[in-house]
DNA sequence: GCCGGAAGTTTTGCATACAAAATTCATTTG
DNA sequence: CAAATGAATTTTGTATGCAAAACTTCCGGC
C-alpha cells in the first residue's frame, strides 16, 4: 500500500542518472561538453560502473551522445535538430491537447484556471522565473488530463534535449504578449472541449516558441553550434 | 529501418543492446520473462559489465523494466499500456503521414507505389510473412518521407514496445481485406498531397490495429510465438 | 500435513583491476 | 621554427572480485 513512500533509497545508478539529467538539463554540463568519468566518479562520490551505467540511460534518452573509445558528452543540437525536435514536440504537445480536451474534468480545469491567473500576475510584474514555473506547470496539468502516461513519459524524454538549451534567459517583450494571449485561448479551448482547435493552438504556439529559440541560436544568443547533423 | 549507423560494432555494450533488443522483440525472450545475468553472459559470451549496460538502454526505452536488487524482466505491456501506446504511435504515425505528404518527392512515392503491389502480390497469395515485410516497409519510407530523424527515432523506439507483443501470428481474413484498403487509400492521399487526409487514415489504422490486438490479448491468443515464419 | 524460519545458495549491485585506445607532450628533424 | 614522431600519461572499455539482498531448501513446531 505504501509503496510511494517506502522508496527511500533507489539504487545508485537511478540516483547518479537523475542527477546527471538534473546537471544537463539545468545547463551545469554545457552541450558539447565532455563527461570525464573519473572527474564525475569523484564529484559523485561513486564507482565507474554505476556511473557508465546511468550515461548509458542518458545516451538511449538522447540527452548524451556516445563517441566510441571516447566516452560521452553532453547533447548538442544543431538548428536542424532543433528543427525536427520541436516538430515533433509540437506533435506531442497538440496530441495532448486534444486527449485533455476529451478527458479533462472540471476540478483539473479550475486548477489549470487557477495556474493561468496566477501566471498573468506573474506576466504583469515581470517575473520571469515566475512566468516560466507556472508556464510548465499548466502544461504539466494539461499533459496529466490527457491520461496517457506513454505519451506524457515520451513528451518529457523528448522535451527534456530541448530544455537543455536553457533557451528561456531571453525573452522578447512582445513575443511574451503573444504567448499570454496563447494561453488565454488555450483555456477557452480546454473549457470547450474544442480537442481539435486546442491541437491546432499548441502546435502553431510550439511553432512561436520554435523560431524564437532558432532565432536566438542564429543571434549566438545560445550557446550551440549549428552543426551539419543529418 | 534498421539503424543507419551499421559500421562494424566496435563496442560491445552496443552489440549487446542490439542483440538483447532483437530477441525482446522477436520474442525469443518473452514479455515478463527474467533476464539472468549469468545465462545471458554465458549465453553471449562477453562478462557482466557490458551486459548490464545494455539492459539500462533497453530500460530506458522502456523495453525492459529494472526492479531494484532483483534484476531486469522483458518489458509485459497491461490492455492499458498497450492501449495507451497505440495511441502514441497513432499519433507519431499520422504526424509521419502528414509531413511525408507535404515533403516526398516523385520517386520516393513510385518506389512506395511498387512495394504497395508487391503487397497485393503477397496479400493475393495469401504469403503473411511477406506481406508483413512489405508493410513495415511501406510504413518505413513513409516515414522516412517525412524527413524528420528525432520522429523517425521516437517512432521506432515506441512502436518496439509494441513489436514484443508479437501479434502478427493472427489475421482474420476479413480485417485484412480492409488493411489492404486502408493502403491504397494511403497511397492515394500521398499522391495528392492530402496531408490532413493521411493523417486521419493513419491514425484510423492504427485503432483497427489496436482493436485487432486488444481482441487478441483478451482472448489470449497473445505471446504465441511462432517460429521465424520466413 | 502445513506453516514458519534459519542456513545455504544464487543473484544482484557496486568497486576495483587490467588492457586497449586515445590524448598529451617532449623531442627530433627538415 | 614548424611539422612529425614516438614515448608517457590519461581515459575508456571490459573483466573480475566482493558484499548485500533475494531466493531456495530443508528442518522443526504446531
Amino acid at each position: 500500500m505504501a509503496d510511494i513512500i517506502s522508496i527511500p533509497r533507489t539504487v545508485l545508478h537511478q540516483q547518479v542518472g537523475s542527477r546527471l539529467r538534473q546537471l544537463i538539463v539545468e545547463g551545469h554540463i554545457a552541450p558539447g561538453a565532455k563527461l570525464n568519468e573519473r572527474a564525475l566518479c569523484e564529484q559523485l562520490q561513486i564507482s565507474r560502473t554505476p556511473l557508465r551505467e546511468a550515461i548509458k540511460m542518458l545516451a538511449a534518452e538522447g540527452l548524451v551522445a556516445l563517441l566510441p573509445n571516447r566516452g560521452a558528452v553532453a547533447a548538442q543540437l544543431s538548428a536542424q535538430d532543433v528543427e525536427h525536435t520541436f516538430e515533433v514536440i509540437a506533435g506531442l504537445e497538440g496530441q495532448s491537447g486534444e486527449l485533455a480536451a476529451q478527458r479533462i474534468t472540471e476540478p483539473e480545469l479550475a486548477e489549470i484556471r487557477a495556474l493561468h491567473y496566477e501566471m498573468l500576475a506573474a506576466h504583469t510584474r515581470r517575473d520571469l522565473p515566475t512566468y516560466y514555473r507556472l508556464n510548465a506547470l499548466i502544461h504539466n496539468h494539461i499533459n496529466a488530463a490527457a491520461r496517457n502516461p506513454v505519451l506524457t513519459q515520451t513528451y518529457l524524454t523528448v522535451n527534456a534535449r530541448l530544455q537543455a538549451l536553457r533557451f528561456r534567459s531571453n525573452f522578447d517583450t512582445a513575443k511574451w504578449k503573444r504567448a499570454v494571449k496563447e494561453h488565454e485561448k488555450m483555456i477557452e479551448l480546454l473549457a470547450a472541449r474544442d480537442a481539435a482547435g486546442l491541437r491546432a493552438l499548441l502546435v502553431a504556439h510550439l511553432e512561436h516558441k520554435r523560431d524564437a529559440v532558432l532565432a536566438l541560436m542564429r543571434s549566438g544568443q545560445l550557446h550551440t553550434i549549428s552543426g551539419a547533423a543529418a
